[in-house]
DNA sequence: TGCAGGCTTGTAAGCGCTTACATAGACGGA
DNA sequence: TCCGTCTATGTAAGCGCTTACAAGCCTGCA
């Protein structure tokens, strides 16, 4: 029984005490639940409530209260299945501590800077993802709301959640030194995000720390799946080129493995490839991609419920939180076929 | 040169003008650039505005000006391609139009009908996704604040943009039946969204204007991923089986091929298989998936600018805005391999 | 010299909600 | 019967911002 048409006064507190008769006081006490109430006086004001559908205004509610149970998230981008999934881990947890999530994406911006100090003004905290924001800035805001970091270098006074990238790193390495490759290069450009300088990290120590060949320099291309061309055939190039390529994510590595499957290079035979994120075409190529999984979902969720934390009050962690990944071993890398394992057209 | 710290009192618009030795009115009409001010008291106010930091209280602003500057958008959940590129379209249109983004995702939660009617009231309107609330709730959502259905039925009230399913899958349709197919099943319950409905009546739609075959019953399965072992399964144990499969989205489709492949059927000699959405894997997988691609970014961003107009007053559309897709015919149709054009491994 | 009229700035009244404090009953014990 | 106490409700003061309106100042013209 909607009595609010187009042109009527939208409902308010004060539509509602009048129509139950009481003072907008006690149907602000009886919608909260805070301090006593008859139960009669109560009924009369739910009913009023309902006849008007009445929903109180957020922004006058953040204004007395001095709170607006939301969270800001400040993405670069959002493209791939990376971030839906974080995403999805965000939202969920946000929505248990009954925080909403206001999402700005600073790839396209023409002015970042200027989008977060905004959305800071409507929130009670944010999440800073990597890329976004340089470091003097993030700290700059974190002195004045509460800010997590993720995955992205820690920031003195803020709060840092990733997942683990060196360690998978080496055992990535190692795994491919294991079978026997030698020459073996990096591929994606490590100064391009904190993530790849990690993974390049952890392959150039697994590298110098066995004999297996000197360390060479990465093949900076970007990130995208457009860079395969461009790297196989720098690859092919060579007179004595690789015989593993690490590669900095799973789009990269893919499309590097069909440029060079379709210049004739056999993959793990003349070389393996490896990458990282497990994204859904990992398990449908062939060979199958060796992959790092993330548990992104899981870091959308700890991001969150660290940030609800803080607003509530917690002092910043001393360290950074950081997640395990999983190496998920398929055929690119030189591994026999997948057993299946986890894949999703197998029935167990 | 932040003056705020943590115990100090925040900064506010009387910090400001106290510190410029100003009014607040002034100090608002410089921010806002509203009403004359002289260049000296402007410098004035600006200065004190960065030696304070000083950012207005966004609740404050929305209570004064009855506006909040910010659109919401409900999706049922986030998983895959199609929803990370649908929001990039949406936030980029959004920011262009100084509006944030207040996304929720109702899948998970335990009452969206409340999780949206909150959201009504902390933003200027909001578009709602397939699968989000049940029309009747979206219609009385509509009457009270602008409201833009994305891919779903319209709703009279509401605007709505979404793409173009039923042609497309008319051409899918005859074009397996051109390439000799003659028993095709549709995979995916039209139950389960408004899209799948529309796909399922347009493939029915070519069957039944064809002498191809009689329309068989949808195979009725879930979208995800895991739901191909079912399928092929089931498939299989047809003595008479199809020879084509028009799956409702590619996820299914993919994890149909792969998992009736490893059964030893041939794709496509003994059987076509098609999907939609053209996700990356589609195009790394043998054979190439015949898809048909959606203009998501398109959607998003067209989203984003109904709700906008209609925010800034534009009467509802009074018919749904419909965006064109795409065929895109790789080889598990029957067409030869592809020749590659817009695959991202080869250089042009 | 006086005053109309154009600028610039200040004053103050909201916007809708929360909450400290005041107030009015109801009740029980002395 | 009176008063102290406790409970249920109302009153009113903000929260920080915008903006209609008032007020002051300066210019130029009669």
């Amino acid at each position: 029984m909607a009595t609010s048409g187009p042109g009527t006064r939208p409902t308010t507190i004060y539509s509602v005490a009048q129509l139950a008769g009481v003072s907008i006081a006690t149907v602000s006490r009886v919608l909260q639940g805070t301090g006593a109430t008859s139960p009669q006086i109560r009924a009369q004001v739910l009913q009023a409530v309902e006849d008007l559908e009445y929903v109180p205004r957020r922004s006058a509610r953040s204004l007395a209260v001095q709170r607006h149970d939301a969270q800001g998230l400040v993405v670069h981008d959002l493209t791939g299945p990376y971030y839906s999934e974080l995403l999805m881990g965000y939202e969920s947890a946000a929505a248990k501590f009954g925080q909403s999530v206001i999402i700005v994406v600073t790839g396209q911006r023409e002015d970042p800077e200027w989008a977060v100090r905004e959305l800071a003004s409507r929130v009670d905290g944010l999440v800073l993802a990597n890329s976004t924001l340089p470091d003097d800035e993030a700290r700059a805001l974190g002195r004045r709301t509460p800010v997590v970091m993720l995955a992205r270098t820690a920031v003195p006074g803020c709060d840092s959640v990733s997942a683990e990238n060196a360690q998978s790193a080496r055992e990535l390495t190692e795994h491919l030194i294991a079978h026997g490759r030698r020459r073996l290069f990096f591929v994606g450009d490590p100064e391009g995000s904190p993530d790849v300088q990690e993974r390049y990290r952890g392959f150039t120590e697994a590298l110098s720390s066995s004999d297996a060949s000197e360390v060479g320099p990465a093949i900076r291309v970007d990130f995208r799946e457009h860079s395969g061309a461009e790297v196989a055939a720098q690859v092919m190039g060579h007179v004595n080129g690789p015989d593993a390529l690490v590669c900095a994510n799973d789009e990269l590595a893919l499309s590097t493995m069909k440029a060079l499957q379709r210049g004739g290079v056999k993959v793990p035979d003349d070389i393996a490839i490896v990458g990282w994120d497990d994204v859904m075409t990992a398990r449908y190529v062939s060979p199958g991609l060796t992959t790092v999984r993330q548990p992104l979902f899981e870091l959308g969720r700890l991001a969150a419920t660290r940030l609800h934390e803080r607003i509530a009050g917690a002092p910043v962690a001393p360290e950074p939180r950081i997640l395990p990944t999983e190496l998920v071993l398929r055929s690119s890398c030189g591994c026999p076929e997948t057993d299946d394992r986890d894949v999703p057209w197998v029935t167990s």
